[in-house]
DNA sequence: AGTCATTGCACCATCGATTGTGCAAAAAAG
DNA sequence: CTTTTTTGCACAATCGATGGTGCAATGACT
């Protein structure tokens, strides 16, 4: 409030002004005063000097000299999707209590891009990073330890650091069977009525596969090849493969699960160009949870991935002394159809 | 490669590695050497050094010399909801072409946690703000201007600093003229069937407000006052407005306004404890575009603000000599129900 | 050969904070 | 009233990059 628009306010300004040197200045404004054995009076005076001045601690020139910089990283595939953006919103809220600054980033899925990003991060001194859905986490790893960065893979593997992820496995089984159980109130199912769509060469595309072959197999007796489906990750080819299912046999299989929720916007595309009819009946299984999709008009079981978990023991993983590169699983939850779960919109400042 | 695991090569490795000074090599380096007259070949000696030894700048070096850091802010109430997120995408990808680091948090819309945060990009010496559905655009501005940064609001208003905003008195008339429209299709729709949810105390609730009863007396002949809910932006506020509607009605409205798809979920958490039987017939207005929402259960008009647009314009607005603090509108788009519009999600890079 | 312009680069202060070290003054001990 | 200890702080180097300034070497020109 004292200065109008001037430069900011630095050590050497509060030195002068208090008559005390600089590094006494900045052991005041740091907390290590009492370590330097400050006088609590001078403290005090310099901390009233830096209040009513509105002194804030250039947070380059600290990073430079202590080479830490306070800031935490997180990268992500895409910013929108719910799935990713309330891990973004877990992720700041934990790197704020912890008094780091949250650095969230996104690169598309695109290897390349990915290391370019990290690498720009790094050119600012990152502390830590979060490598959430790496298409290439190893690619990256070697990036980071280059730069002798600490970091570990959320949601997507690698083999070179640790990472934690959800247990594609088990949510696949519990969403598989949700939806078989599901679909078979309406009548027998045979294994021809339950296809799955979307994912690819990854290693929770495999995982997931894996548990919804396992389901099928065991309720249904059977598990054609023809079933899997694997589009990649973009809306626009899931909808080419919803698509040319629909010409094929002149409907939508009677039940599906979708690999996650933004392959389940492709099957909007599909929908958006059909009348209601086409998908009466269709019982979908998502490896995702978003809140509208679970009130589609037809039952949708989701798959809340617990990213605050995720987000939690990747810290526990980088403050340890150790970081052998080990995966972690996290149990994510079933979520039946027409379910609107709290969340971190909740958090919002408002008139409760 | 070359450098296994070590310190990150600075200017002055390569400088002993090269036998130039470091400042021919900080030259070099940052592009500035063919003004500075160094010889090609010196150049292209401590380039190829450079990239042997895998430099990169140390941008808090590089940003505490210039005081100019390279990052760019965005300031968001929340990351987890798809207006929000997908602003986060367009303003990352422009940021990035413009060879700046976007910076992207969110602050809760807590006017006292907005200023911290603000104060915290502060002292990383950002370049630029974007202030995006601030409560107080004003107190940041306050903020800002006393550390000299230059910043525009985006999305809601304020009187300090130059904002661009949806056109929300337009967007709002659009998106009741198309909720009467329909509802009139399943008879006529007396002024008690349609009432607006949701919204606040903020320019863009006024402005949607003021739209709805515009249209909605122009084509319904009134407009009670007791349609009017603005519930705030907890979806838990809104989903009791509606909880309290339906105890008093015995049902919901026939068709009503949504102020954001914040608020929408809070329909959502309504839906998910009565049958289906309790909504089966009504017209759903939303003031944002989630591609899930649009495919509920019954019909729902969206209004699809232009981000894209809005950031454009806002980094004119930066770049520009002055920055007068008016208020630019950016006309909404109104997309009907069942629309899957193709977004930040299809530049994942993916088997297209 | 002498003057002048140009080329090519080195030197050094600087950005703002951190931190190891040193030293005077005050307090305690003898 | 010394000697020792403790208190309280100042000094100066440092982090890595930038950019103004100065100066030697080379070439051009008279």
């Amino acid at each position: 409030m004292t200065d109008i628009g001037k430069k900011k306010a630095t050590i050497y300004d509060l030195s002068m002004l208090s008559g005390a040197s600089p590094s006494t200045v900045s052991a005041v404004l740091n907390g290590s005063w009492r370590k330097r054995r400050i006088k609590e009076a001078t403290a005090q005076l310099i901390q009233k000097l830096a209040n009513e001045h509105g002194y804030t601690a250039n947070l380059q020139a600290r990073g430079l000299r202590s080479s830490r910089s306070g800031l935490v990283g997180l990268l992500l595939p895409v910013h929108d999707n719910r799935y990713f953006s309330s891990m973004a919103q877990s992720f700041e809220a934990q790197v704020r209590s912890r008094g780091q600054c949250p650095l969230v980033v996104s690169a598309c899925r695109d290897p390349e891009e990915e290391r370019k990003v990290v690498a720009t991060l790094i050119s600012y001194s990152i502390d830590e990073l979060f490598i959430a859905g790496a298409t290439d986490p190893d690619g990256v790893h070697k990036v980071c330890e280059k730069a002798g960065l600490k970091h570990v893979n959320i949601d997507l593997p690698g083999t070179l650091a640790p990472s934690i992820i959800s247990d594609n496995h088990e949510g696949a089984r519990m969403l598989t069977q949700a939806i078989i159980e599901r679909a078979q109130e309406d009548g027998p199912l045979s294994p021809d009525d339950l296809y799955l769509f979307g994912g690819r060469n990854d290693h929770a595309s495999h995982e997931r596969i894996r548990g919804f072959r396992d389901v099928k197999r065991a309720l249904l007796g059977a598990d054609p090849d023809v079933c899997i489906q694997p589009t990649g990750y973009s809306p626009a080819m899931t909808a080419r493969a919803f698509e040319a299912f629909y010409e094929g046999h002149g409907k939508l299989p009677r039940a599906f699960f979708v690999n996650s929720s933004i392959n389940l916007e492709g099957l909007m595309r599909f929908l958006a160009l059909h009348p209601h009819e086409t998908f009466a009946d269709i019982i979908v299984g998502c490896y995702d949870y978003d809140p509208f999709g679970s009130f589609l008009p037809f039952p949708v079981f989701m798959i809340r991935q617990d990213s605050e978990t995720m987000i939690t023991k990747g810290f526990a993983i980088l403050d340890a002394d150790r970081r052998p590169p080990i995966t972690h699983l996290v149990r994510p939850t079933l979520v039946p159809p027409r379910t609107a779960l709290t969340g971190p919109l909740d958090a919002l400042k408002d008139i409760e």
